[in-house]
DNA sequence: TGAAGCATGTAAGCAGTTACATGATTTC
DNA sequence: GAAATCATGTAACTGCTTACATGCTTCA
């Protein structure tokens, strides 16, 4: 059976590349810079850390004199090479699972008022992304130039924005079209 | 424990709200009208579908016949009301997975170049994705007043061209980016 | 002293994917 | 007669979420 790839795993190779981290800290990184595509509960981190250490791609090092408990993990040579292995294989397009496009497919089983108040939600919704984003992209681009890793930050950050953006425009856009079909109902055949 | 919603239950009382179908044919339905936001296997969908009929959601009808083992299932009154009640839960904000920026955020343990190739791969599928949006929204557009679903079908169409359209002008403007920092490393510091 | 945050972990369960098995019908 | 498609289903597994349990530290 063709195994799927534990992406939680590489997120977390990923991150203790950068520096080494506790599986409490791993969530608040994860929670602070990846939240806009990535999400894992500690249900997952803690079983995927043991998983790690078990295959020896990560170990515990608990640094400064074993504070109450806090074991802090580094990355190995193995799991250097492991990250960049997953790094390099080729990105699958996959299928991007939106609830809001689901409902809607099916929004001529409501009333169209019902449907408008689903996009105004969602268009509420971006628009307190947009703020998110465009701090995001005016800290970034202030320390661009002092490590390679803000560009990459950066580029996932832009990502995020124009699509936002886009969602806006799509927003405006479904709320015409949704009126005109309220106004047809109204004066039906003409 | 709160029960998580099984969509592809109110993906199976949708597309039957507008027609009888088999197992079978819901997958075709799927793949065919909501591949761009939903996808679901055999694997998941004749277990639901048995689930649906326990919970008399819907009904076993096998139409003109029985025709050799072709059990095509109707929406009940109950399915009904279960779907419109679905349909009008709030959409709650999800963390929408995508792998491509997952694998741009840890970059920086690559080289430009093998980032800058992810990139183009990605603009690529990105392109080829929107001449299938043109097609599919001219269709729809001329068959606009027909149905109201098709509005609706619309909707969603017009959703994926906004978001792809965004993602190609980021390709763009990222490909920039990383052609700066290509640069940067060949005249440090000047 | 009590709330908020730090810190680690387990148990149960669901959604969804993949692989496999089986056989009928249609089409070349 | 072979290949493609139609058609239904099961078994095994993974990834992830939710809920729960536990205890320490910090600070108002």
């Amino acid at each position: 059976m063709k195994k799927k790839e534990n992406r939680t795993a590489f997120v977390i190779l990923g991150l203790l590349s950068h520096e080494n981290l506790s599986g409490y800290q791993l969530k608040k990184q994860i929670d602070a810079g990846l939240k806009e595509f990535w999400s894992a509960g500690f249900g997952q981190l803690y079983p995927t850390l043991k998983e790690l250490r078990e295959k020896g791609l990560i170990e515990a090092v608990t640094e400064g004199g074993n504070k109450r408990g806090l074991t802090v993990f580094s990355i190995t040579d193995a799991g250097r090479a492991a990250l960049k292995e997953w790094l390099r294989k080729p990105v699958l397009q996959q299928t991007v699972k939106y609830d809001i496009l689901l409902k809607l497919y099916f929004g001529a089983a409501l009333k169209p008022e019902e449907n408008l108040v689903k996009i105004d939600n969602f268009r509420k919704q971006a628009e307190m992304q947009m703020e998110k984003y465009a701090q995001y992209e005016q800290v970034l681009r202030s320390v661009l130039d002092d490590s390679d890793d803000h560009t990459y930050f950066l580029l996932t950050v832009l990502f995020g924005r124009k699509v936002t953006k886009a969602t806006l425009e799509w927003a405006e856009e479904s709320r015409q079209l949704l009126i005109n079909l309220k106004k047809e109902k109204k004066e039906p055949e003409r």
